[in-house]
RNA sequence: GCCCGGAUGGUGGAACUGGUAGACACGCAGGACUUAAAAUCCUGUUCGCCUAAAAGCGAGUGCGGGUUCGAUUCCCGCUCCGGGCACCA
């Protein structure tokens, strides 16, 4: 029988569904190993090329360790909220469900026809109710926890009250916004409204008026990380900076954590660079200015953070953030005129523009002074939109010998710039070192700047003008959204007062809506339900949730998917800790990955699960980028000439599909038939062919370079689809999706399949002995493999089975014992194949999936001789057989008289002999 | 500007801690089988010199130096490409 490979796919991905073969148990004497893909959003596209590329390299590992006798859990789900459903929705009417329901089934399809190992019984949607009454239950107990410095974790709100009953906050140290002190007492006085006006700056979910990211034309607010040079990640539109009362998940009390963890887990070096980055830990100071004259009596501080307090005494102004809640307070009448202009302007400008001139020096005066704490003397006080409100205090001390944007600006409004570092010229530039010996720093002078640092934190801490701290880039993270397809918030508000539902009353269903959009008067989409109310006719939140919440607890859900009483029995959580294996793409360093660790800490800290980390272990695979092919068409003509020629004309290029062009040579009728415009074309070929030029872009159908899986499945089948997959590269490597190669895949399994058949392709294998060679050809893959898969070197592995393959092929080797082992082998790259030998080989139908893996006999790779190549003078090469059993003195001696080596001493004796485990390598003459 | 990662034949890529560079595959060239094609199999394939051929010789892992008996691998200085961050005080 000839390798069908349509029939035996088929066959088997039905045998696994029907047995349930995968199904994955909580519990038994196995040692477990959970390995998670990151979950798709369903789009309507389906699958595009570079999806595969991880699930197959995760579905490997998953075969490879049930094979070793792992308990393996290897689920699979849907990230089902999502904006394009909804904009969908928008212009159609259809329910997002509708649509996500119609994308998944063809995302499942998909799936199955590459034999991928998912349990599929634990299943999950993000948008399942069954799933987000669990999203919403954790939201609930994040509203009902605050964050205590002291024991570094996540408490229960009611610690809290209880100790303003008693003892007011003075002795709390939370991780909380601006708070006044308050005792008990005055806590017992506070209205309901006061008191939860109060508890808002410590919960962990709460409510505040910010600015935020919002997107008139997505009609939301976008997350940091869901907006990029000014734009919204998610369709290009325009974001500009608004204030508005969300929910927040006060991430920020995680800061420390979330950066000290990443020393323990096993992610790729960049990913934890990136994190650093966006957590942005700086060590500093915050000191306190006093103003020379208060305008009003009012405030008569500025405080600044500085990560530089040695460089105070090179302070000769201060610049405020536009938007600084001082500045109207401090400017003085003369100078008002121009400090509005310039708010104004300032407000005007978007992200996009203020980033766009980064050179453009400009500011204004308030006309107040301040007080310089050290000397007395008076310092002007600024504002300048390259101060940034969000960040320190939104106000800065400006050091222009010591900073280049205080020193541009100095510069450009001729302020002074005082020298505060020996030797060192601030003619054209600042000095932004830390080695430079300080001068006209009072205490400080003479100390090296990076020893002043601490010592001028000493004194500004006894002088009782600011204190040392650490201040982190990260912030707390919107949550609110202002759409429909998201989880609906588990709040109504009693009196304005946000209140959370009962536990019993979850899930809050997702209501009916009219229309997808945001009403007329600008509430979101869920104002539109009817009754959007409790019982006790109380309005209920209209924000949704954003799409990373259901994401960052997901890979919990997995470990009991069908639990309706918790997200996830103790046993379960308990059992499958964490994920050994994540796998997915960079794209989500400082988003999901950044979530999803918060999340994990938060219900660690609640004792709800056993980790504090979600994933040992991350491998991101690289993106899949198009290899798009062009045609060169003679400018003003209908001729096309070939890549090679193209030069001796004056062409242009065009995309051409790459479907029609296979190795970069082009199927000219095809090409004619596809393109009408072409259809009278006339080629200039070269070597008889038409050969197309090519470039590495994105993936899109504008550019004809998509590729679907499942038309690759449909001509060569999934096995050889697996395995060309991993066969292109490293996995962690991006690189442009080719086909070129695949028919050496393709090639291979059909001589792995004759293996087990003979010259009229009738299955038949021997039972003779194995010969020494052809054990050591299966020892050989079987050691490579493993060490492979210990790297995640699956291309390399890929390599090695055709090797091995080619030379049993070589060998004539029919050999049950043989193949019996190699199909064991080979089983977690082309499984579908290897089921049907196995079964062949008179296996039970099926048990390949857990069959015992075969064990390395190091034995088998023994030579009784041994081809030495040793160089000379590390330069000629020459090799030399020699039986390996000789004793090492012997072998020298032998080895230097070897003529071909004597040839190279003309007569001299070797100076030095190099021997490496036992070995000559080299012999200096 | 700052921080990561990378550069190896015509192509994708091998080479674990310094020890036979180019495994494996694609492509290409030649050959076998065939009426023919497909499929399959065999041979060759880093470049240059030399040779009828074999053998032989020389160069070679982006560029320039260095350490070493020996460097794709380690160190220093560049060039180019990819990714991330970017007025964060």
């Amino acid at each position: 029988m000839d390798y069908n490979f349509r029939s035996v796919e088929k066959k088997w991905q039905g045998f696994w569904a029907e047995q349930q073969t995968f199904k994955a148990e909580t519990g038994g004497g196995k040692p477990k190993y959970y390995v998670l893909d990151m979950f798709p959003y369903p789009s309507g596209s389906g699958l595009h090329v570079g999806h595969p590329l991880g699930y197959i390299a995760s579905d490997i590992l998953s075969r490879f360790k049930r094979l070793k006798g792992f308990n393996v859990l290897h689920p699979m789900g849907y990230d089902a909220f999502g904006l394009p459903a909804e904009q969908y929705a928008i212009q159609t009417g259809q329910h997002p469900a509708v649509t996500t329901e119609s994308n998944i089934r063809t995302f499942r399809r998909q799936l199955d026809h590459i034999g991928l190992s998912f349990d599929w019984s634990r299943e999950v949607r993000t948008s399942d109710p069954g799933f987000y009454k669990w999203t919403q239950w954790i939201f609930i107990r994040f509203f009902h926890s605050w964050y205590n410095r002291k024991t570094d974790k996540a408490e229960a709100i009611e610690s809290l009250i209880s100790e303003f009953e008693r003892n007011g906050n003075a002795n709390v140290n939370a991780a909380s916004g601006e708070t006044h002190v308050f005792t008990a007492e005055e806590w017992k006085g506070f209205s309901e409204q006061e008191k939860e006006a109060m508890l808002q700056h410590y919960r962990l979910a709460y409510l505040a008026d910010a600015y935020v990211n919002w997107c008139p034309q997505l009609g939301t607010v976008l997350a940091n990380d869901e907006v990029q040079d000014g734009l919204s990640v998610r369709g290009g539109y325009p974001v500009e900076r608004k204030l508005m009362r969300q929910w927040f998940m006060r991430i920020t009390a995680y800061a420390e954590r979330l950066l000290r963890d990443l020393d323990d887990i096993d992610w790729p070096e960049a990913i934890k660079e990136m994190q650093r980055n966006w957590i942005g830990r700086s060590e500093g100071a915050m000191v306190r200015f006093e103003l020379e004259t208060g305008p009003s009596d009012e405030p008569a501080l500025i405080e600044v953070f500085t990560t530089r307090p040695d460089t105070i005494f090179g302070c000769t102004f201060l610049v405020l953030a536009p938007e600084h809640e001082l500045v109207n307070r401090m400017t003085t009448d003369g100078q008002r005129e121009e400090v509005a202009a310039y708010v104004k302007l300032a407000k005007n400008r978007s992200e996009r523009d203020r980033m766009a001139d980064v050179k453009t020096v400009s500011g204004a005066f308030t006309g107040s002074y301040a007080l310089h704490p050290f000397t007395g003397e008076k310092i002007p006080v600024w504002i300048a939109d390259y101060v940034l409100a969000g960040y320190g205090t939104g106000a800065v001390m400006a050091v222009p010998a010591g900073d280049e944007r205080d020193f541009r600006f100095a510069r450009h409004f001729k302020l002074p710039v005082p020298a505060i570092a020996k030797d060192v010229d601030i003619s054209e530039e600042a000095y932004a070192g830390k080695d430079a010996i300080m001068i006209n720093s009072g205490f400080l002078d003479g100390l090296p700047m990076y020893q002043a640092i601490g010592r001028a934190v000493e004194e500004i801490e006894k002088k009782g003008i600011g204190k040392g701290k650490i201040q982190y880039r990260l912030r707390d993270a919107a949550f609110s959204r202002q759409r429909y397809w998201g989880e609906p918030f588990p709040v109504y508000y009693k009196n304005g007062i946000p209140h959370t539902l009962d536990e019993s009353a979850l899930p809050l269903l997702l209501p009916e809506v009219d229309k997808y959009l945001p009403t007329e008067s600008g509430e979101p989409p869920l104002a539109r339900a009817k009754d959007w109310q409790t019982a006790e006719n109380d309005p209920l939140e209209t924000n949704t949730m954003p799409g990373w919440a259901g994401s960052s607890w997901y890979y919990l859900r997995y470990m009991d998917a069908r639990n309706d009483q918790e997200f996830a029995s103790r046993e379960a959580v308990d059992y499958w800790e964490q994920v050994d294996l994540y796998l997915g793409g960079p794209e989500h360093a400082t988003g999901h990955l950044l979530y999803v660790r918060f999340w994990t800490k938060f219900l660690f800290d609640l004792g709800r699960i056993p980790v504090h980390e979600p994933a040992k272990k991350l491998i991101n695979q690289g993106m899949i980028q198009g290899r798009s092919s062009f045609v060169y068409r003679i400018k003003g003509t209908n001729t096309f000439v070939s890549y090679g020629l193209k030069d001796q004309y004056d062409t242009t290029a065009i995309h051409v599909d790459i479907n029609i062009v296979q190795n970069d040579v082009l199927d000219t009728e095809r090409f004619r038939v596809v393109n009408p415009d072409y259809a009278n074309a006339e080629f200039i070929l070269e070597d008889g062919s038409y050969h197309c030029g090519h470039e590495v872009e994105k993936m899109s159908k504008s550019r004809f370079n998509v590729v679907n899986p499942d038309d690759i499945i449909e001509q060569y089948g999934a096995d050889t689809l697996r395995m060309y997959e991993m066969f292109l590269g490293p996995l962690e490597q991006s690189k442009p999706w080719n086909t070129n190669g695949i028919e050496g895949v393709f090639k291979f399994l059909r001589k792995f399949w004759k293996l087990f058949h003979d010259d009229e392709l009738r299955f038949r294998v021997s039972d003779e002995k194995p010969a020494p060679e052809e054990l050591k050809a299966l020892h050989k893959l079987i050691r490579k493999v493993e060490e492979d898969i210990d790297r995640f070197s699956f291309n390399t592995s890929v390599s090695n089975f055709m090797i091995c393959v080619n030379e049993l092929t070589a060998a004539n080797c029919h050999k049950r014992a043989i193949l019996h082992d190699l199909v064991i082998v080979l089983a977690s790259y082309a499984p579908h194949i290897c089921e049907e030998l196995w079964e062949m080989l008179g296996n039970e139908p099926g048990s390949l999936s857990h069959a015992s893996y075969p064990v390395f006999n190091e034995a088998f790779l023994k030579e009784d001789s041994f081809e030495y190549p040793i160089s000379v003078n590390g330069k000629v090469r020459i090799k030399i057989n020699f039986p390996l059993d000789m004793p090492s003195e012997q072998l020298e001696q032998e080895v230097l008289g070897t003529e071909t080596l004597q040839r190279y001493f003309e007569g001299k004796t070797p100076k030095k002999v190099i021997v490496v485990k036992g070995r000559i390598v080299n012999v200096v003459v």
